[in-house]
DNA sequence: GGTCTAAGACTACACGCGTAGTCAAAGCAG
DNA sequence: CTGCTTTGACTACGCGTGTAGTCTTAGACC
């Protein structure tokens, strides 16, 4: 599974975060998944999935008369990929002024700083060796 | 200065770049240090330098013959904004998983680290307050 | 068995983007 | 002053994307 992930769309990604969640699933359940979510035609997602299996991010089973799809890549690599294409451009492909930034922007409780901070240990353990 | 950002495409970012860098500068001077960067015709330049105006990301004052063009959104509100979306579409708007995978596979030199844990504590002192 | 319906297949269309060509105006070279 | 060069203005075009419509086909209903 998951060769290299194609390069996936916004639109295409609300897709593809359904059938990471649960798969595999015909196009009406998919339909279905999506609504409240985003308001789209049956036809769009249609479109969507169709394009996503023929750029190879699904696999469409068939079973009878429909097809049921699934991920062909995992959302891990996907998210790797897009990461490093975001970490690319925005921070010349440095980690550590990434990590600065959001440290700085994002919200962050007295949790999740300690749990980052068991984390910098560890990597901290591997740098050292 | 820095009304809200526009969205800015990859091309129109490593334009943008060269004018963050220094500014204001004619359209040739933005080809040539382009020039080594990226193989495009100045006309490409031309085209991007065009549409980045007309999106609001760039003035172009009026120099004699040319225009001299000069940043009308800061790097770091583009960075910002471009920020939160990432976040926002690849870790439904949570910072904490965010840092957490970019810890995880980043390149991160002792240094880095001991910056970030820095940062960090910085963080928790407010986060207590 | 003929008709309605639901799913898939194919088609559409406007807009953004990457990439660039053509046309026009305005100064420099002779 | 007349033509070449530089610069800007407008135009082009194929591909991806967001959004959806039409055509077809195969089973479900009566």
């Amino acid at each position: 599974m998951t060769p290299t992930p194609p390069s996936i769309s916004e639109a295409e990604w609300s897709v593809m975060e359904v059938l990471w969640d649960r798969h595999p699933r015909t196009a009406a359940e998919v339909v279905e998944a999506l609504d409240g979510d985003r308001r789209w035609s049956p036809r769009t997602v249609k479109t969507l999935l169709a394009r996503l299996v023929k750029k190879g991010a699904l696999t469409a089973e068939e079973d009878g008369p429909r097809y049921r799809y699934a991920p062909r890549v995992s959302r891990d690599e996907c998210v790797l990929a897009e990461g490093q294409s975001f970490r690319e451009r925005f921070f010349k492909g440095r980690t550590s002024p990434l990590l600065q930034h959001f440290v700085e922007q994002g919200e962050l409780s007295a949790d999740d700083i300690a749990r980052l901070r068991a984390l910098l240990d560890e990597r901290s353990k591997e740098v050292s060796e």
